[in-house]
DNA sequence: TTACTTCGTGTCAAATATACACTTTGGTGC
DNA sequence: GCACCAAAGTGTATATTTGACACGAAGTAA
């Protein structure tokens, strides 16, 4: 569309057809094996809709009129988890005109919503936390809420397997520079878990005594007198990692 | 807002409040003296508004029902700026509630938009041109677009100052890494230019031995057989760079 | 020819990154 | 309590990168 100097006035956009907009959530967690993300399973049986329609997808819904972003997603990991206060961080936006538009996402969101057929552009989260310390609870449009390893993510609804992958970018590049894979560990950890999961994370095998060179170097990782109980080998150090201020 | 599992299907978004969504784009350019961002001025006039309610903007306007960001952030620079194929980058979305609602704001959208009141959530991108290659063109809503030193950017109009500033941060932290400051520099450039540049957008000086060191070992930049005219002192060698594929 | 201005260049020291293997510790089972 | 197992924990030598630093060369203008 171009805009001549003169017709601005009359061209001013008139258009009625809206756009929505939602927020996204991809939620790691890291239960020592593997990372994991927080899928929900659409629940078709509330919706009266086949059972073999039924979808996993990232946790995500429509932004509130009042509500910021931020506010949103936090509210919508809220919601499906109960948890608060975590990181939480905007990575991407997503608006491909076309992206809720497939027949297998119509469907749902013919049940759901009031304009199902609405362009939606999604604002992406993602965010860690600590698996020990919350059992994901399904509410709301999900029947079930569950970790699912990384590397055996189902096909998803509408375009949630491209914003998961941006996802798992992001964190791998920010892992490094901001501290955020302590996010997933329990509060109290080994340096071996940590090292597993920033393998897990950034998908190569790191040199044991050079990765704890550089962990000790930091300040906010705080050695604890207390050991790893209940292996059936030498038991670790535990750590703790503290934000400063 | 928490819903229960059984009020679900009538809890369904029955919002009437619309959100409308925009792209902004903060458009940097280097006159090898200082990086200067592209503004444009409002027209009052065409508004029959007071002329000392113009107020200075980031180059921004409303998605269009079946375009997609990028296509959107292309249309608003190739608008304003005639400028097509340029390094456009998304690095935020702004969406706080208020963004658009302080009066100096509303007095200028009621005259453009249909829907003045509506909340508006930008998609925010910044690019990096040649400015030799283009003069700016006011067009649309814009009584003028002007080249403004980054550091003699005035009060802009709704959250702008804000997203300027992330869109600098964003180059900062971007320059290095993916080279992004080619862009900015005339086909052929020399070192010094190319460092005074880096010095501008990462504000701090730079040792010139170092930098040639490192530039000298990115093989995109290549040494042309040719030398800087015009100068009155020894002229200095031209470089190129050259995207790999 | 001189004065002026920016260009263009190399080395050394310090810090950082990488590669690499063996002893220690606690638990288990006999 | 002894032997075995499994992972914990630790240091050094080398290569690479970073940062500090100063002066002769090239062209222009008077």
């Amino acid at each position: 569309m171009s805009r001549s100097r003169n017709s601005d006035k009359i061209m001013m956009n008139t258009a009625t057809a809206h756009i929505d907009i939602s927020v996204d959530c991809a939620l790691f967690g890291f239960d020592g094996e593997a990372v994991n993300v927080l899928l929900i399973e659409q629940d078709t049986d509330q919706m009266q809709l086949p059972k073999e329609t039924a979808q996993m997808a990232l946790p995500g819904d429509l932004v509130l009129p009042n509500e910021s972003l931020h506010a949103s997603a936090r509210r919508v990991l809220k919601e499906l988890t109960s948890l608060e206060g975590i990181y939480l961080k905007q990575f991407y936006t997503f608006g491909s005109p076309e992206r809720v538009a497939q027949e297998k996402d119509q469907e749902w969101l013919r049940s759901l919503r009031m304009h199902p057929e609405r362009r939606v552009i999604t604002v992406a989260y993602y965010s860690l936390v600590k698996m020990d310390e919350f059992a994901p609870q399904a509410n709301s449009f999900a029947a079930r809420a569950q970790w699912v390893k990384i590397d055996e993510v189902p096909d998803l609804a509408f375009d949630h397997n491209e914003i998961l992958e941006s996802a798992v970018e992001t964190m791998q590049s920010e892992l490094m520079t901001k501290h955020i894979g302590f996010e997933l560990l329990p509060e109290k950890f080994t340096l071996s878990q940590l090292q597993t999961l920033y393998e897990l994370i950034l998908d190569k095998k790191l040199d044991k005594r050079n990765f704890r060179k550089n962990i000790k170097r930091m300040d906010q990782v705080i050695p604890l007198d207390e050991k790893q109980t209940g292996v059936l080998h030498k038991p670790a150090q535990l750590f703790k990692f503290e934000r400063e201020e």
